[in-house]
Order: C-alpha cells, then structure tokens, then sequence
RNA sequence: GCCCAGAUAGCUCAGUGGUAGAGCACUUCCUUGGUAAGGAAGAGGUCGGCGGUUCAAUUCCGCUUCUGGGCUCCA
C-alpha cells in the first residue's frame, strides 16, 4: 500500500529514476517505500532541498545554486543572490513551495558528460565549481518543471510528495566550499519528514530541548552569567554555580591524587621567549594574549613581553625542570585546575561550551616511551570511569597532523600508533580525524554530545614527543645515560566550563545529589520548625551537603513551589509532625515520591547519596 | 573573523515617529499556612552605547558592544 520511491541495491539508494534509466530491475534491491526510515528520508530531503532551490530561482531569478546536501539533521543549500535573505524570507520561500508541490512536478534526470555539462553551466561559476569536484565523466541532472540541477539523486517520483511536510529552519552564511579564504554564500537549512504528524513531533522535540539548554538553565537556576560589561566569553560563576563546580573539582581533585597524580602550579603569564621556545609563539600566537611588564615606562627598552598561557603544558614542564630527573620516578604526573585564556573568534562563542577564560581539568604524564601505552590506557579507564558515573555516552576520535604543526612525520607516525595501538587494546570503537591534531602531537578526544545533538569536544589526550625535545627534558635511565621524555597531555572533563554546560543539558538541571549545587531544601511549616531545620542545615554543612531553608513570610505551598522549581534532589518539610518525632518529610525527586525518614536515618541517607559517586 | 537575525524593568516578553506596558522577582503591610503560585499597596526602565535624519527617535539610517543560528575554528 505504501509508494515505492527508490531502492537500495549494494549500498546505494537508486530512485526509480535511475533505475529506469539504468534498466534496474525494481524487485532486484531492497524497496524503499515513501516512509520515515532513513533511506526514504534521504530521497524525501534531497527533494526537499531542490524543491527549495526552485522556490528561491521564482523568487530571486539572478540566484546561482553550489551544493544541497542531506544532513544528520535535514538538508540545506548552499546559493547567491544579489537580495538579502533573512529569517523572514523563509516563509515566503516556504509557501513558494508549496506552491510548486501543488504542480505535482514530475523529477526527471537525465545524464550528460562532464563536458557538455561544463558547457551547458558555461556563465555559472558556482556549477563550474560543483563539477572541479566530480570524479565521474558522465554526470546526472534532475529537472522538475522548468528548474534543473547538476545532481546525484536520489529523488522522489515528482513534486507532489513534498507537501507540508518540510520546514526551512534557518538561514546561515557557510564560505564556498567550507574555505574561510572564499566567498560566503546563503545556506538555508530545512528538515522534511514524510508526513505532517513526524514533523510536528521533531519541531516539538527541538522544542524540548531548547529547554534543557545550559544558557537558559543557568540562568533560570542562578548558576552563572555573562555581562557585556565584562566581556564576551568571560562567564561569571554566581554562588550556586560555583558550588556545583566547587564539588565537581573536590570530587575530582581526590580522584587524582589517588591515581598519583600531584598537584602542582604554574604561572598565569610567561615570557614569551618561552612561549618561542615551547612553539606555541609561532603556531597559537593568534590564540594568545599578550602584555608587556617594562621596569622602565620611558624606555621601550626595559620592556617584555609576556604570554598569557593559552595552555599549561609549559608551566608542568618547568616543574618537570625544577631538578635533575631518574628513570624510577616516571612516569610522573603533574595535575593543574589550569586556567587559560584563548582568543577565540567572537563568532564561535557560545554560552558555556565556547569562552575565552576557562579552567581544564589538565595534567602532563612525563613517561619513558615503553610507558606510553599503559599510561594512555590508564587514562581511558579513568575517562570511562568519570563518564560513567555522569551516564554520559562518548565519542572518541584520533586526531592526525595538521597542517600547522612541528616536529618531523616519524615522530608523528610513532605517537599516532601508540594511541591507536592504546585504544586497540581498550577494543573501544573510535574515529580519525585526519589533520584534526594539535601542532605538537596527535590525540584521542573525547566528545560529548548536548541536548541538540551537537557534539562537543571534552577530554583529550595527547602524546607530544616535540615539547620534550625543545625543553630538552631528560631523565636518568638505569643504565646512566640520559634520556628523552615523552609528554602525555590529558584532560578528562576538558574544562570545568564546558563539561558543566553538558552536564547541566545532560541532567536538564537536575542534576545528582553528589554536585548538585543546592542539595536539599528545607521547608519549615510555621516559625517555631525553624530551629530544627537549621540544627538539620548546620549538621549537613559538616557532611559538606547545602542546603537551604525556605522560612518565611511565603505561603506554604508558594515555598515548596519555590523549591521545586529549583530542582534540587530533595525538598525536606518540616512540621510539628517531624519535630514530635525527630524526623524529616522527604520528596525525593529522582524518585519522585514522598517518604517520612526520622533523623538518623535522614543522615545515613545522605551519607549514601554522597558516596554513589567515586572516581 | 564572515553571513543572517536580535537587544524594552532583575527575569520572561508585549508595544509605539509624539520619551513606555504585563507577568514573575523585589520592598512594605496583612496572612502563620501540612505538600507546586494567599491578599493589598509600592518601588523599579536615558527602551544596550555613540552618531545621523527629523519640529520630534525607544521606533528610521550608520557605526559599535553584546547575544542567538550557522560557516571557519576549538577544551
């Protein structure tokens, strides 16, 4: 009953289309019928994406089209056009479509060589450049009505498919062919599902989650702020945010120290003779801050200039200096809460996830090379075992050389193995992202996906064969000849910053008792319940629990709507009830219940949700 | 940095070429309440900043700061 619109054969979806003129049998692959599986929203979005385009030619004739892909998320296509397009103009284009998916016009492809199509685009520079990037000799086109493309497919039968069951989103500039260097060109992104019903329900779910974004959470539940005043990108911690950070790196400062890690601190400034000797000077320079100290301010003479840290891998490495090093102290593991400041470009800014001043969670491994595997295996452990106690799935990805980058390809070549050889062993399924690499080494990042679906990058670990040997970092080997060191840089959260802005969508502010920044609320009925809940706060206070006591001129319910509304793990009411027989009314909202639980019994609870969580 | 939007009270948001409004929050008073908004009154805004057009700009234009969606980049 459903309407078949393509097939899939060896992988490949073929639209009836091609398969009639390639003389594809129909029954000879999987059908594809006019359906949300995943195949069929291919063909449904691609479609989509060029009934847009034609919509976007009716409208604005001088418009020249690059390229219209399907995406995870829906399509989008790349165009010129003299006018500009805002938000606004989506539903003009919108109903344009509309428009043209009444016609019900039928989508015909036809093929022609690499060379009559170049000559058939001849005045279309952006088709010229679609075509550089085509491998085969004959290319296909698809025309509905008087509109063509340059296109692969797979599309549907005609037009007609395509009827309110698509929405264009939003409107982007994206440089041609993804070259900063280039022109920017319109890109209008949409999604396109096969009914109206999957639609509405995608654009509700977006919805859904645009509430669990940490820039609204944080400021509903007061954990942070930007001001204009201060500066892009410079978030500021109010109390309750800090206090959930304050946990999160008391928790994590134990979990170093019993991996032997030892804390140590650098510097927030360097000279930046250092920062050319480290390489950061001639490859992160226009991620660095600089300031000049001049011990003379009439004499330019008696200036230097100073680096702000953009990382903290030199400091570690003075520590590393400090003195003469012996084969049996490695590896050796210095760990810093390091606050770095980059320059980040004012577009990429984004709430929590993307700041100028942020705190890494980072430590610097010194290890002999036969150490490198088992270190970076440990490390992972110690980044599944953090993951794991915040529920979070993680993507790992090896990042190569990039094109910016020191040291000599052997030495890349041999790091690079050792990371995939360490995530081999861990039988982790992980990516590659070729030339993805910092400019002194390749890496294994962790990425975090947010309540969009974005994935953002957190943990990292790299191996640097390159700072060791600028540093000329040494150690004492057993047979007395000295030995070059290999750095691992790694961070596991990344920054306190981003992988609270995660934590915060992932929990959608709800978050565990273990960090959470206010851990239950007292609600005392009338004013003689107070002095117990604040004997219940003060005892808590010992534990290292917050809490907070909703007393007051408010109404009962108005108090505990309060709390609520803060979504703290625990709203404890106390009344004459619970002072009678030392006890506390608990709504638990993990459990969403309400319990009695009497005084003791209250504490040992606590003490059990303080240590669900260890790493 | 680039493209496209936006910025009105602490927060969420209406609104207008004749210098502004709501709800919540805040202050005061009444209410002392047993599980998600008790009542009344009040205070609070150079309508992000700087210029321009105009008799008159929060409103129109330009620049700037900040924010959002992307591109590029990245913890």
């Amino acid at each position: 009953m459903e309407q078949l619109i393509a097939i899939e054969k060896d992988g490949e979806i073929i639209d009836l289309q091609r398969a009639e003129a390639e003389g594809v049998d129909p029954q000879s692959g999987r059908p594809i019928y006019f359906d949300n599986s995943p195949e069929a929203l291919q063909v449904i979005r691609h479609s989509a994406a060029h009934l847009m385009a034609q919509a976007i030619k009716e409208l604005y004739p001088d418009a020249q089209f690059f390229v219209g892909p399907v995406v995870d998320e829906g399509f989008y296509y790349d165009f010129r056009t003299g006018e500009k397009i805002g938000e606004e103009e989506l539903s003009k284009i919108e109903k344009k479509m509309e428009e043209i998916a009444k016609r019900k016009l039928p989508i015909e492809r036809y093929e022609i060589s690499k060379e009559e199509a170049r000559e058939k685009f001849a005045d279309d520079d952006l088709k010229q450049e679609v075509l550089k990037g085509i491998p085969s000799e004959r290319v296909s086109i698809y025309r509905q009505g008087d509109w063509e493309d340059l296109c692969r497919g797979p599309h549907l039968p005609h037009t007609g498919y395509l009827r309110r069951n698509f929405k264009l989103t939003r409107v982007a500039g994206a440089y041609l062919g993804g070259d900063e260097n280039r022109e920017m060109l319109t890109r209008i992104y949409g999604v396109a599902f096969a009914d109206r019903e999957t639609l509405k329900n995608h654009l509700k779910m977006v919805e859904e989650a645009k509430k669990r974004d940490h820039r609204k959470l944080g400021n509903e539940l007061e954990l942070f702020i930007f001001s204009e005043e201060v500066g892009a990108g410079l978030p500021i911690w109010l109390p309750k945010g800090a206090r959930l950070r304050s946990k999160l790196e008391n928790l994590l400062f134990k979990a170093h120290r019993r991996r032997g890690y030892e804390p140590v601190r650098g510097p927030e400034i360097l000279k930046s003779e250092l920062w050319k000797r480290s390489g950061h000077y001639q490859n992160y320079r226009e991620n660095m801050y600089f300031t000049e100290i001049c011990d003379d301010e009439t004499r330019k003479e008696s200036c230097v200039e100073y680096g702000i840290k953009p990382m903290n891998c030199v400091g570690h490495i003075m520590v590393y200096k400090a003195k003469k090093r012996s084969y049996r102290e490695l590896p050796l593991k210095y760990f810093e809460y390091g606050v770095v400041h980059r320059h980040e470009k004012s577009g990429v800014l984004h709430g929590l996830f993307r700041v100028r001043e942020f705190t890494q969670d980072d430590a610097h491994i010194f290890c002999t090379p036969d150490q490198i595997k088992p270190t970076v295996q440990e490390v992972l452990s110690f980044v599944d075992e953090i993951m794991g106690s915040f529920d979070f799935d993680y993507e790992m990805e090896i990042s190569t050389k990039p094109e910016k980058a020191m040291g000599d390809d052997e030495i890349w070549e041999v790091a690079t193995e050792a990371l995939k050889e360490a995530l081999d062993g861990s039988g982790r399924q992980y990516g590659i992202d070729e030339g993805g690499g910092a400019f002194y080494g390749p890496k294994i990042d962790i990425k975090i996906t947010d309540a969009l679906g974005r994935k953002w990058q957190c943990g990292t670990i790299q191996v640097d064969f390159n700072l060791p040997e600028r540093f000329e970092l040494e150690y004492t080997d057993s047979d007395n000849s000295q030995k070059r060191p290999v750095m691992i840089h790694r961070a596991i959260l990344g920054s306190f910053e981003r992988f609270i802005g995660i934590l915060t969508e992932h929990y959608g502010g709800e978050f565990p008792f273990f960090i959470a920044p206010t851990q239950i609320i007292f609600v005392p009925i009338g004013e003689a319940h107070l002095p117990y809940a604040q004997e219940l706060a003060e005892r808590l206070m010992e534990m290292g629990v917050d809490s907070e006591i909703y007393g007051g001129r408010e109404s009962l319910n108005k108090r505990i709507r309060n709390a609520e509304k803060q979504r703290v793990p625990l709203v404890g009411i106390i009344g004459d009830r619970e002072i009678e027989n030392r006890s506390i009314a608990i709504r638990d909202r993990r459990e969403k219940i309400q319990y009695n639980l009497g005084e003791k019994e209250f504490l040992n609870r606590i003490k059990e949700k303080l240590s669900e969580v260890r790493f």
